[in-house]
DNA sequence: ATACGATTTAAACGTTTGTTTGGGGGCGTC
DNA sequence: GACGCCCCCAAACAAACGTTTAAATCGTAT
């Protein structure tokens, strides 16, 4: 991350301090000077912050959301269970952060950020250069979860979605707890299936008497 | 909320637009100026913006955690299922808001901001405040599902934390996508019940094969 | 009526913010 | 060697921020 170029510093910089104190609490001068750059760099290289911020977000979305494609066409014609359907996503975001933990953190930080502090045209960028995708996957799950209603599907996927970015982007502080509190703290793997059988036993759940 | 007194009046606005903003994203002057108060009216009353956000928590954190443990504590000699502690929950949450919708999902929302956007000294008072009241709960919890370890358990609170925070926090905008593209919106109550019956089926998921 | 504490007010304070400026190299091309 | 182009830098910019000040206002008890 040193020997990158300026723009690619200010990117990895901005990544993490993002990741860390959220947008609006993180300044240029705090991105530039902890990169080793002019302070003038982001507006030379990104027009502006919140140009910047989006420019973080295509980083690290674009190789993910490219790579679940590809894995999601590459089994087009198989029929896939609900925890394989989920699998594939989760190995996704691991593959696409080299199995970096920190890395995958970041991410699901990032995607929890996007989700609760975007507003105006940060929403519209989002869910125009990624919408597609989604409902590439919501089809596929349609297919995974027959036995369900499309609202029951729509708003359980949104819980899943919710679990995941929640724990997966207060992971660190989480594990400190779980370390502190009950002297055990699960690696990367156990995490992972701990919230895959979590997700998939909420998707599949059956509904509960009114 | 128009004819409430100063001090009230800036709490309702700050409250609001805390839950559509963010702390660091709302001005003290865009509180003052629509709660109709003059800008030193904050630091008069409150001290500091921190000492707002502050009293904004605790004014709707209270209630909720006393009357949680208040019923809580009316059962404490009957065996609860995993269902009832968790309706239980929602029940209080809906109550302490006078079942306004609306009020619910800001309260949410601000929960969320909470566990995602507190730092410092924000976090230790929330931890020392309710702290204990999530011990109690937990407690309650373990007797409910005793299958589980420890871990398993803490774990998946959490995830169950972050699916309830993160979708009733962005409830309106998933409503209105709901509504948009699957032409139907859950009412409060169905709401709730499908969220009930997500967090019971992923809390008492089974294992997953590694 | 007067005095006093509590509250509100307009104005200013010092910082910090994102952004812009103008100049100064480094480097390949004509 | 001069030109054009890209990049970097220190400095300054206006605006917005949280906070503080000192005077004005209100209500109330003396």
């Amino acid at each position: 991350m040193a020997q990158a170029g300026t723009v690619g510093r200010i990117l990895d910089t901005a990544e993490i301090l993002f990741a860390e104190k959220g947008f609006a609490e993180t300044s240029l001068r705090a991105i530039t000077s902890k990169a080793g750059v002019n302070l003038a760099a982001v507006n030379y290289h990104f027009g502006s912050k919140e140009a910047l911020i989006q420019s973080v977000f295509e980083r690290f979305l674009d190789p993910f959301c490219e790579q679940l494609d590809a894995r999601l066409k590459a089994e087009a014609n198989t029929a896939l269970t609900l925890e394989r359907l989920l699998g594939e996503v989760s190995r996704t975001a691991l593959a696409a952060n080299q199995g970096d933990a920190r890395k995958v953190a970041i991410f699901f930080r990032l995607s929890g950020l996007a989700y609760t502090q975007a507003q105006g045209h940060m929403r519209r960028f989002l869910r125009e250069r990624y919408g597609p995708l989604f409902a590439h996957f919501l089809q596929r799950l349609t297919e995974a979860t027959p036995q369900l209603t499309p609202a029951q599907r729509f708003w359980r996927v949104h819980f899943a979605l919710g679990a995941t970015t929640f724990v997966l982007s207060s992971m660190e502080s989480l594990r400190a707890i779980s370390a502190r509190d009950l002297e055990y703290s699960p690696g990367t793997d156990e995490l992972n299936d701990m919230l895959l059988a979590f997700v998939a036993g909420g998707i599949r759940a059956a509904d509960v008497p009114s």
